[in-house]
DNA sequence: AAATAGAGCAACCGCTCTCTA
DNA sequence: CTAGAGAGCGGTTGCTCTATT
């Protein structure tokens, strides 16, 4: 934190802006203007609440403190989840992190993270004899580090949770990005998804509703092609088609998503997601590893190509994620 | 009780992106 | 097409608070 500068300094220093804390009265009179007026261009913000300030600093005062909808306080263990989960995804995009966090906002988020988290993942690091192989931001060890049982979305019987779009028209546009570190338990998808396995296919109605799955786990994929691509039980005794993960950087995701808008890998109404291509020459492509179980059938058919996770459609509605409860 | 270290967090900085003229 | 302004983002800083010695 910075010291306010003193009123009378900033007041006789003609133009000059303050910087620093904010002093409740400054406070008061942003809440006022912005409760008054909503936001516009916050250089008129700023000179219109009278204000010393720089557009910029009201905006993220506003933003980071004044909001009417903010949440104060400590995280909860399901916002903690859901935050690692999250980086696991998107990395460092902090707005579109706490973009799935109502109440929390991206320098809270990314204070949280930098500091508690990322503490904890060091202690565990340097406490652990066998760390893991994907030590750095491993979802698997951040929930470790958090003491959340990862068990809390894959139970040890394998059992999947998903969390899927619920759109009925987006079923050949996703894939399901596994999070690390718990797929030697089961596979916890997070996030829009439908099958990929094959050319037009077509997720059954079960599929484009499902919330998670039961305890059963059954999941099918059907195919406009009249077959069967795969019905999948992705129970106990069931493996997933997984991408490895460590080598689908967020970088390349982005990449992936700007070649293929310009082609029609995309699902329009999602577009976003994953694209899909059947040039197995492309190099920029990342390969799915089959893992064995019940995609052998697609081993060696396709690539995958990961895009730009949608995450709008993925965490649209967010009281679909089971654990997170935002009261 | 005083000194020190570390954690937490508010706010700034610099950069990129987008929009508009 | 280009330049400028504004908005937004992620990284970093540095102050305050708290725990420890």
């Amino acid at each position: 934190m910075r010291k306010p500068e003193a009123p009378g300094k900033s007041n006789n220093s003609n133009n000059k802006l303050r910087k620093g804390l904010w002093s409740p009265e400054e406070d008061d009179k942003l809440m006022s203007y912005m409760l008054n007026n909503g936001q516009g261009c916050w250089s008129d913000v700023a000179r219109n609440a009278g204000l010393q300030r720089c557009g910029k600093s009201c905006r993220l005062r506003w933003i980071n403190y004044l909001r009417p909808d903010l949440k104060r306080g400590a995280f909860s263990p399901q916002e903690e989840e859901l935050i690692i989960h999250l980086h696991s995804l998107l990395g460092n995009r902090w707005s579109q992190i706490a973009a799935r966090l109502p109440g929390r906002t991206d320098n809270e988020i990314k204070n949280f993270w930098n500091s508690t988290i990322k503490k904890r993942l060091k202690n565990l690091s340097t406490s652990s004899s066998t760390p893991s192989p994907n030590t750095s931001d491993s979802s698997s060890d951040a929930m470790e580090a958090l003491n959340i049982p990862s068990r809390q979305l894959v139970d040890n019987k394998g059992m999947v949770s998903m969390y899927m779009d619920s759109s009925p028209t987006s079923m050949q546009s996703t894939w399901i990005r596994p999070l690390p570190g718990v797929l030697e338990h089961g596979l916890n998808m997070f996030g829009t998804a439908s099958g990929y396995f094959n050319n037009n296919i077509a997720a059954s109605p079960c599929m484009t509703q499902m919330g998670n799955m039961g305890p059963g786990g059954d999941m099918f994929f059907g195919d406009s092609n009249g077959g069967l691509s795969g019905a999948a039980n992705l129970g106990a005794e069931s493996e997933l088609f997984v991408p490895p993960l460590e080598s689908i950087s967020s970088e390349e995701s982005f990449k992936s998503e700007r070649i293929y808008t310009n082609n029609n890998y995309f699902n329009t109404t999602n577009p976003t997601i994953i694209g899909y291509s059947n040039n197995n020459s492309n190099n920029n492509n990342i390969k799915a590893e089959n893992l064995g179980g019940v995609e052998n059938r697609f081993q060696d058919q396709e690539e995958l190509i990961m895009g730009e996770w949608d995450l709008e459609d993925l965490m649209k509605d967010v009281s679909s994620f089971p654990f997170l409860d935002f009261q």
